[in-house]
RNA sequence: UGGGGUGUAGCUCAAUGGCAGAGCGCCCGGCUGUUAACCGGGAAGUUGCAGGUUCGAGUCCUGCCGCCCCAGCCA
């Protein structure tokens, strides 16, 4: 019986099935509490109710083992959660040795990551994969209600959209092939045949980043429009965020309340969210004690300066071209920029999407892949989505570990993936 | 890669240049309602590695290594 439903089984007999994380005697009572994956129970066990040998099965419980608890359900104030079980029976399924390594007390990251595997068993952790799970349900009920196509895109890629660091491996006999770092392009192809399309899946970076937004590998959910431009493209990016958080409130608030998330910011999220040009934000950026200049790239701290104080996610809205991809589409009111966004998440959390109208002129696409070095015969099949019918398209990335960091409320990224992959961090 | 910090028991951390310590966990004992239980006792150390200064180094110096934070790269 799972435990979450023991509360609508007050008075029967119930066997539960779970591991032991806590354990507690006072000589002729004792207490077992134990987790199922989907709840927590504690169990009393009274020396004079039990044969010797159920008592003594006590004994030989250590943190982590895995029990079958058969007992009556009880409504109980003292107990955790409101409802125990009085044992008649205890089962030693699983024995776990004494030196399990993590304690209920405070552990440092590093001990605890090398351990990630087992770490993932506390409540916290587990939380967290929950919410996981439902911001990844939620992504594919909104784009599945909008009559969009999900399309997998290649892992093992030739040609690249963007040039940061790659990872490459030996193919065959085609020489080096590289770990995805965007299916976008892809993307592309596909929506030229679905109308609408989105994809999900992992991507990878070879980037020296030691820092909490970042992983060597991290999963990225991106759509791609045919006929939208950039402000129907910000539009849908603000309609999903905003039914991802309002559907981890409607569904995770006991976990949002176990991961101590302050859920009245995530209630303030809704439409719309504010949009601000790359151009006014220089100026306010600088009115506010910034350095920056028109052209360069917002750093951290501008994004922080910029976001101060916001209750929803901010948009910041057609960079210089020279910040951006060579595929993002100039802006006809000011050719020194393109019409892309950026999606900053609120309390700090930055980046969680970036987005744009592609370059859908063909002649202007390949001067810019001329113009960045890129080589063309590796991108002759993407301009060829220009050659024939070329047509108005828009796109975005999702970065599915911000968006979840930032809606558990989590410092570091690490946390929001089952197994992170840094740089210096390839196991478990 | 640059800047800052840090490394001591299984874990989390103390120790003015002067006897290597605590809490948790573990082992033994006690306790009939515990909530990361409590009480008594016990075991547990190449102080990251290599050199140096000193009567004496966990502590100071040099080099190396690991990790953390910040920046850059971006999602």
């Amino acid at each position: 019986m799972p435990i979450r439903r023991l509360g609508q089984h007050v008075g029967e007999v119930v066997t539960v099935r779970g591991w032991v994380t806590h354990l507690r005697s006072s000589g002729k009572v004792a207490f077992v509490v134990a987790r199922d994956g989907h709840g927590s129970v504690q169990a009393v066990l009274v020396k004079a109710d039990v044969t010797p040998e159920t008592w003594d099965v006590f004994a030989r419980l250590t943190q982590e083992s895995a029990v079958a608890l058969t007992g009556t359900v009880r409504a109980d104030a003292r107990a955790p959660g409101g409802f125990e079980l009085q044992l008649r029976d205890l089962t030693l399924t699983g024995p776990s040795p004494v030196d399990y390594p993590i304690q209920p007390k405070e552990h440092g990251v590093d001990f605890l990551l090398d351990h990630r595997h087992l770490w993932l068993r506390s409540a916290r952790q587990a939380a967290i994969l929950r919410v996981r799970s439902e911001i990844e349900q939620g992504i594919h009920d909104f784009f599945y209600a909008r009559d969009f196509v999900r399309v997998d895109t290649p892992i093992l890629t030739a040609a690249i959209g963007e040039r940061s660091g790659l990872f490459s491996t030996a193919y065959f006999d085609e020489g080096e092939a590289y770990l995805a770092q965007t299916g976008q392009l892809y993307g592309e192809a596909a929506a030229a045949a679905l109308g609408r399309i989105y994809t999900f899946g992992p991507t990878f970076r070879a980037e020296k980043s030691k820092t909490r937004r970042h992983l060597a590998e991290f999963w990225m959910i991106e759509p791609e429009v045919a006929f939208a431009d950039s402000a129907d493209n910000m539009r849908l990016q603000e309609s999903l965020v905003v039914e991802l958080v309002a559907r981890v409130l409607d569904r995770r608030r006991p976990e949002l309340e176990e991961l101590e998330r302050d859920a009245g910011a995530l209630e303030r999220v809704v439409a719309p969210f504010p949009r601000i040009e790359y151009t006014d934000a220089v100026r306010t950026l600088q009115s506010r004690g910034s350095n920056i200049t028109w052209g360069d790239d917002l750093g951290a701290e501008d994004e922080a300066l910029l976001v101060a104080g916001a209750e929803r996610p901010v948009f910041v809205c057609n960079y210089p071209k020279e910040a951006k991809a060579f595929y993002m589409k100039e802006n006809p009111a000011d050719p020194r920029t393109v019409l892309c966004d950026d999606c900053l998440a609120p309390e700090g959390y930055g980046e969680i999407i970036g987005g744009s109208q592609r370059e859908d002129d063909h002649d202007k696409l390949e001067q810019r892949i001329r113009a960045e070095g890129l080589p063309l015969d590796a991108y002759q099949w993407y301009l060829d989505l220009r050659r024939y019918g070329t047509f108005v398209h828009s796109g975005f990335g999702l970065g599915l570990e911000r968006t979840i960091a930032w809606i558990c409320g989590l410092q570091h990224l690490r946390e929001a993936i089952p197994f992170p992959r840094m740089m210096n961090r390839l196991r478990p």
